[in-house]
DNA sequence: ATAAAGTCTATAAAAATGATAGGCTTTATA
DNA sequence: TATAAAGCCTATCATTTTTATAGACTTTAT
């Protein structure tokens, strides 16, 4: 399951991709509008600025934007930059790689080869599913 | 990523796997071979027992042994057990439905669309895979 | 000058996960 | 039939992760 993190990032964004008309849009509205954390979501809208997914504007009339495509924000990319890895084991992440202790030999462990196919699989639907297809429907 | 009880519970399904000419293997077996917590892997193996994956004898010269083909252990199975639901988000989980208290109208809400597509797909994967895939690696 | 809005860091609270403890029941066998 | 071996069961504790809050700082329009 995806952690509250992500969930109301993919609010956020699909709240900032409705509105993208307006020049920017205030955490305010984005956390009014799903009843969540204002707060909260200030940490997560500057961690999606900061992977470079939302521009923002400082001082009175600012607020965020997104900078890129919504066809070009994949739901892998989100969910990576919130939650860390999409691979389902350490030992076969492709960015957040790290062995697994209980696994004596990687090479002939049959758990890591077919997480690897699973993973690549996975990744398959997280990289083709966009925010655009979150907007269009 | 999976916790690690499922895991533990794929390896010693594994293991289970590949002594399926003994009568039963000892916990403490398994145990030992991954250099898990013994006592951490009864509560484990025991869940599988309940689950119909896993059969056990009681007292000296007890064990545990695979009830199942392994063709007939999909991950989907292991994986809902000891870690709960497939889906990315409660509102589109088909065993562990809950409904998601930032969104006002599941029917018009684009993320749910989009994540019942991501788990019907990510479910024809782990449905796919079975321990039988993992033995003959 | 002031108020509005994002930025940044730290900390606290809550939940989930991982691990341990200990007694109970069952069963083979000496 | 006593004993030791092995799984069964429940409770509790410790650790880690997640979620949420607080408050001071910076920037900018008016």
């Amino acid at each position: 399951m995806l952690s509250k993190k992500t969930k109301y990032a993919l609010h956020a964004l699909t709240y900032l991709g409705k509105h993208r008309d307006e020049k920017t849009v205030l955490i305010h509205d984005i956390a009014e509008e799903h009843g969540i954390s204002q707060k909260f979501l200030e940490n997560i809208l500057l961690e999606l600025k900061k992977a470079g997914i939302l521009g923002s504007k400082k001082g009175k009339g600012g607020g965020y934007y997104l900078i890129k495509e919504p066809k070009d924000i994949p739901l892998s990319k989100v969910i990576r930059l919130l939650d860390g890895p999409i691979a389902l084991l350490p030992c076969v992440s492709l960015n957040y790689y790290e062995p697994c202790a209980e696994c004596k030999d990687e090479v002939t462990c049959g758990i890591n080869k077919v997480m690897i196919q699973v993973r690549d699989e996975t990744l398959k639907i997280l990289e083709n599913k966009t925010l655009e297809d979150i907007l269009k429907t």
